[in-house]
DNA sequence: GCCAACGTTGGC
DNA sequence: GCCAACGTTGGC
């Protein structure tokens, strides 16, 4: 089981729009980048993730767990595009905002911070565990 | 709203 | 295969 983290302009696409969705969830659609879309391809059900508002919010604000493995983006008839299904899982307690993992020296690795424009990331378990504790809920 | 960074596209 | 142009993202 590995964890990512999914990052979404709440303009677009919000938590609440993803709590919304329920058990059933939604796909991650409109990934345009062959990391993102590689690390996505790497998914497996049950792996979970991170849900982080960029733009105004900034910050890390529930979680979520893949509910389906890479599939063709029904967003394009262009074949290279995949995505997986997420659902929302948990909002966290208090949102852990990018300025606080950015003041964590056990964080500062993460590409949110090292490499802001990747959209769908990796997270290591430490840093799932640290964000979580930040974020007031159980890892 | 601006601007820097960076990924993608397309011409050569 | 390179590189310039362009578009997009995301922090500030």
């Amino acid at each position: 089981m590995r964890y990512w983290l999914f990052k979404s302009e709440p303009s677009t696409w919000s938590w609440d729009d993803q709590v919304a969705k329920g058990a059933e969830g939604e796909e991650w659609d409109g990934v345009r980048n062959y990391q993102a879309r590689n690390f996505m391809r790497e998914m497996e059900l049950g792996d979970r993730g991170f849900f982080y508002h960029s733009q105004s919010e900034k910050a890390v604000v529930g979680t979520v767990e893949v509910c389906a493995a890479a599939h063709p983006d029904s967003t394009t008839d262009d074949e290279r595009w995949e995505c997986v299904d997420i659902r929302a899982e948990a909002p966290l307690e208090t949102p852990v905002t990018l300025a606080q993992i950015k003041a964590e020296p056990n964080l500062s690795e993460m590409p949110l911070v090292t490499r802001p424009r990747l959209s769908v990331q990796p997270v290591t378990a430490d840093e799932w565990a640290i964000i979580c504790r930040m974020g007031g809920i159980m890892p």
